[in-house]
DNA sequence: TGTACATCAGTGAACGCGCGTTCACTGATGTAC
DNA sequence: TGTACATCAGTGAACGCGCGTTCACTGATGTAC
């Protein structure tokens, strides 16, 4: 009533300097996520909304992104390199293959269960950002999915896990951790027993898989 | 060019009888069923889309229902009762636990294979349809949960899964079942091997849990 | 050193669209007296 | 048998909203001569 504010939550950011244009780049893909993030909705998130929230005007997005779609492409982007990090990681700090592809398990779950909404958008989502689209070979590298294959490949030349495709078995495998972090995340109001379901599936896995 | 129809394809459709009301209830029903089947995404069916798909003017759906969530989760219902129907068939065709235990798993993918986009409402979006939420009691009886709790239970009396939690193993059998419905739902660009993915995870399965 | 010009980094206003929902209404059908 | 009235099953027009995107522009900064 007393008329406080002038428009939205409208906080201008100065305008770049000569040659640090890219530097809204930054700051627009930084905001995506946050608000990606939020809401856990690709849908939800606007070109306005994200404008708003860098603090300059819808059009400026143009400069940088040639659409919505290719603004929450790179976004995505970046999510991919997070879970990239988080199963490097764990699988450094092993020798063994098998102590190898357990902690690789743990640290998928953990990124999805730290990272929720990014989860999300990258696997519960219809693969359709936008118009744009990961093809095959992009998913396999993104998805750490290489790295899988590779370790399982070790068990199974080392004897550890019974004979088999590298591949199939790794899909088995990437299959059950997913629907794990899937079903925790889009069901957390399900009456999940009150034991650490990740070691329980993960065991179950492995021993449905080991010599 | 030639001033075809008059607006856009709308076909009205005649007035009910005096008794027969609640027939638009379940043209509306179906009409939004057969929306939300086709574009898989509950954000995509629209009030206005419905009532052209129906014959009807967008106002005459607040007749029968409240508004937009209300009819969603009515539409989620009926695909419940659908789930339903294939695992019941495909259990009651066995009497062995184990068998049966192997048979509803297949008909779980089979109902997530086969009706893809009603999968994606069920158990891929958020859980918010609407406003409205299924509560812990419904999930577990529409998502015949129950039903894989007391299989699970009647393998492990019969000394043919490993003693445990029913409730427990029957959780990460699920796990593993709807990541592989989710991911070959949203992923199908992924160079899946060419293998019976669904026999191999659940052998998977089957080897990591029977004693 | 001065000035015309190019470029960079944006802005302001508007476009047309589809959405959920509400409101006042209409016309056919039944019912009471 | 006639007529006033209630109810049922809707309709038509409008509300205000947020959206992606485009267009013509602006003002600061650098560069060439």
């Amino acid at each position: 009533v007393t008329g406080a504010a002038p428009g939205p939550s409208s906080i201008r950011r100065p305008r770049a300097k000569r040659g640090e244009g890219e530097r809204l780049r930054d700051e627009i893909l930084a905001a995506a996520e946050r608000l990606l993030v939020k809401t856990g909705d690709a849908d939800a998130v606007s070109i306005r909304g994200v404008a708003e929230a860098v603090g300059c005007t819808p059009p400026s997005i143009y400069l940088h992104f040639a659409d919505k779609g290719e603004l929450l492409f790179s976004v995505c982007q970046r999510h991919f390199e997070e879970l990239n990090r988080y199963t490097e990681d764990a699988s450094a700090s092993a020798d063994d293959p098998v102590d190898r592809l357990r902690l690789m398990g743990h640290a998928y779950v953990r990124f999805g269960l730290e990272n929720p909404e990014a989860y999300r958008v990258l696997f519960l989502s219809a693969n359709k950002i936008g118009v744009r689209d990961f093809d095959a070979e992009q998913l396999m590298e993104l998805t750490c999915f290489g790295k899988l294959v590779a370790t399982v490949a070790a068990c199974i030349d080392a004897g550890r896990i019974r004979p088999g495709d590298p591949f199939t078995v790794a899909c088995t495998v990437w299959v059950a951790l997913h629907g794990l972090v899937s079903l925790l995340i889009t069901r957390p109001d399900f009456p999940w027993p009150d034991v650490d379901l990740t070691s329980e599936l993960i065991e179950m896995t492995m021993h449905g898989v080991l010599t």
